[in-house]
RNA sequence: GGCCAGUUGGUGAAGUGGCUUAACACACUGCCCUUUCACGGCAGCAUUCACGGGUCCGAAUCCCGUACUGGUCACCA
């Protein structure tokens, strides 16, 4: 009885060597310096910040050196699957603008030719190295219960020992060929182990592409490989999937980083190259005192959807993970406003290898800005699609009043330093509903009048305006030549200048003159420029809200 | 507890031994510009880089120690 009569009676369908699949998935054909990276989340059903970060950074890369940006898909756990799980993950991720070059693109929807890109379908392939290592002696099967792990950990525990299952301690290891048979035949339960060559008191050094030389003691430990149910652990799926698919770069959180040494040792036992690791620092959130993770649970903004449901373009939230991931993007940024962040490189080199705290107010200036540089008809399309899934009322009325929004959306835009008013499509509502005469007339109309001017005195100047100095086709300087005049006539100051040079001589300033005519047709002392408010109202609407004021 | 990493202002950070009396951006505050708001401009906001020691003519930058924070020690990923 050897270790091939083991591999052979644990393994008895699998007749495939692994040569078969070596040839079956052969060295892709990219150029020099082609990254292959991918995500690879289990199916749990949402992506957040957190796993949207790693996904975004990686399938950038892949994009900079035109490689590849795959999905596959870890649900060895069973337990972790959700319903839609798969389907909702790739919509997040198409949703929020990440090419999906290959693997896995919907349920039960795959491309590419290093498939299967589900790790449950690819049971067989992982049996074959297994039994391949069984065979080879570099693997065993353990039969230990929980318990009695349980029991070696305490035993280790109580006496400062090393914990884990390794070495003397890892009894199934030192079975003999012929008990290991027997108990199988006898139908135990068993999971396979890795019998680890290493040796705690050396060295292993690795170098991260984000956080650099790396140096740990080797692995000792005997891990699982696949466990009772037959599938294996995230580490060998890990080393067999990343190497059969031919990933280049692997982009994942930090908390892995303390498997480095295990992932090194399966990788030289399978006698496969290593990747280029580059392990991300969390995103973090303050709370109270403490930081902690952002979550999803916790924290609204973790959920991607959060961005979708506001109105925050998809560019803004990936110039925001942009800015964390390369402090030098930020300066590329200012000087390129319009540019597309396809057209800068990323740099591992520059990622932050302290994990940073989640910004909300940055990611919101960046919005502002992002959306102050749009066109008026691409800011109005946006507007469309966001209302028609959460606004319906004013999808209905943006899309009557088709020209009336684009122009107001188009105050004081399509300039050099356009206007800044909106961090989010959702906030458009609240700042221009008084351009809609149906909004109007359902709002509770609470006149904002300048505190030293009475409602008698608004009337007269707001009377006097309308007979004698506004005129439809007047020019902006036109119009305002004529809002001082209008001043004068009524002792108000022309410039804000001499009325603040003298207070007392006047009765306020073109200021109080131009908000009470502000207030009457918007109720608000707080618009976009008051000419082409006027301009879009026109004098018939005008007229309306004038009446609307004296009642 | 072992192992690993991190620590520059309210936040993200630049900085790799002298050009730093610590950039830039966000936030905040004040002033200016101004028909309101927004924009824009100016100014303020870390006498100091977690703390202690060392090396050096010189340290945020190098070394050692301490503290704190985070990660990890599963048949979860």
């Amino acid at each position: 009885m050897n270790n091939q009569d083991l591999a052979n009676l644990i393994f008895p369908n699998i007749d495939k060597d692994i040569s078969y699949y070596e040839k079956l998935y052969p060295e892709r054909d990219l150029k020099e310096g082609s990254v292959v990276s991918r995500f690879a989340p289990s199916p749990t059903g949402f992506v957040h910040m957190g796993s949207l970060f790693a996904a975004f950074l990686a399938s950038k890369v892949a994009k900079d050196t035109n490689g590849i940006f795959y999905i596959r898909i870890e649900d060895t756990d069973q337990q972790r699957k959700v319903e839609n799980g798969i389907e909702n993950i790739i919509r997040d991720l198409t949703n929020f603008g990440i090419d999906i070059d290959e693997g896995v693109i919907g349920e039960n929807k795959e491309t590419g030719n290093y498939g299967p890109y589900v790790q449950s379908q690819r049971k067989e392939i992982y049996q074959c190295y297994v039994k391949d290592l069984i065979a080879k002696g570099l693997a065993y099967p353990c039969f230990c219960s929980a318990e009695d792990l349980d029991e070696i950990r305490q035993m280790q525990e109580v006496n400062k020992e090393e914990i884990g299952y390794y070495g003397s301690f890892a009894k199934c290891r030192h079975l003999s060929i012929e008990e290991q048979m027997r108990r199988i035949q006898n139908g135990e339960k068993y999971v396979i182990r890795l019998k680890s060559r290493g040796d705690i008191t050396r060295r292993v050094k690795i170098k991260d592409l984000i956080k650099g030389e790396l140096e740990f003691p080797e692995n000792n430990l005997d891990i699982v490989i696949v466990k009772s149910d037959g599938l294996p652990t995230y580490h060998f799926a890990h080393a067999i999937d990343d190497h059969l698919m031919h990933t280049t770069h692997v982009v994942r959180g930090d908390e892995w980083v303390s498997s480095l040494p295990v992932h090194i040792e399966l990788f030289n036992t399978l006698g496969f190259k290593l990747p280029k690791y580059a392990h991300l620092s969390p995103i973090m959130v303050q709370d109270g005192s403490s930081r902690r993770k952002l979550s999803k649970r916790k924290d609204a903004y973790a959920a991607i959807s959060y961005y979708h449901e506001l109105g925050i373009p998809n560019e803004v939230v990936q110039l925001y993970l942009m800015t964390i991931a390369n402090s030098n993007f930020e300066a590329w940024y200012q000087s390129n406003p319009k540019g597309s962040i396809d057209n800068f490189k990323f740099d591992f080199k520059k990622v932050s290898t302290s994990g940073s705290l989640f910004d909300l107010d940055k990611l919101l200036n960046i919005s502002k800005n992002y959306i102050s540089y749009l066109s008026k008809e691409d800011l109005y399309s946006r507007l469309l699609a966001w209302s028609k899934e959460y606004d319906e009322e004013f999808y209905d009325l943006i899309t009557k009043y088709k020209d009336a929004t684009i122009a107001y959306l188009n105050i004081e835009r399509e300039k050099k330093k356009p206007r800044k008013d909106y961090a989010s499509l959702s906030e458009i509502k609240t700042g221009s509903w008084y351009m809609y005469d149906e909004l109007f007339m359902k709002s509770d109309r609470v006149y904002e009048l300048p505190s030293n001017i009475s409602r008698e005195e608004a009337i007269n100047i707001i009377d006097l305006y309308m007979d004698k100095y506004y005129d439809y086709n007047d020019s902006q300087e036109e119009w305002f030549e004529k809002m001082k005049q209008l001043s004068e006539s009524l002792n108000y100051a022309t410039d804000m200048h001499s009325f603040k040079e003298n207070p007392d001589k006047y009765k306020g300033s073109i200021a109080d003159i131009s908000n009470v005519i502000r207030v009457v047709f918007t109720t608000k002392t707080t618009t976009p420029n008051l000419y082409d408010i006027l301009k879009i109202l026109g004098s018939e609407r005008m007229a309306k809200r004038i009446d609307l004021f004296k009642e």
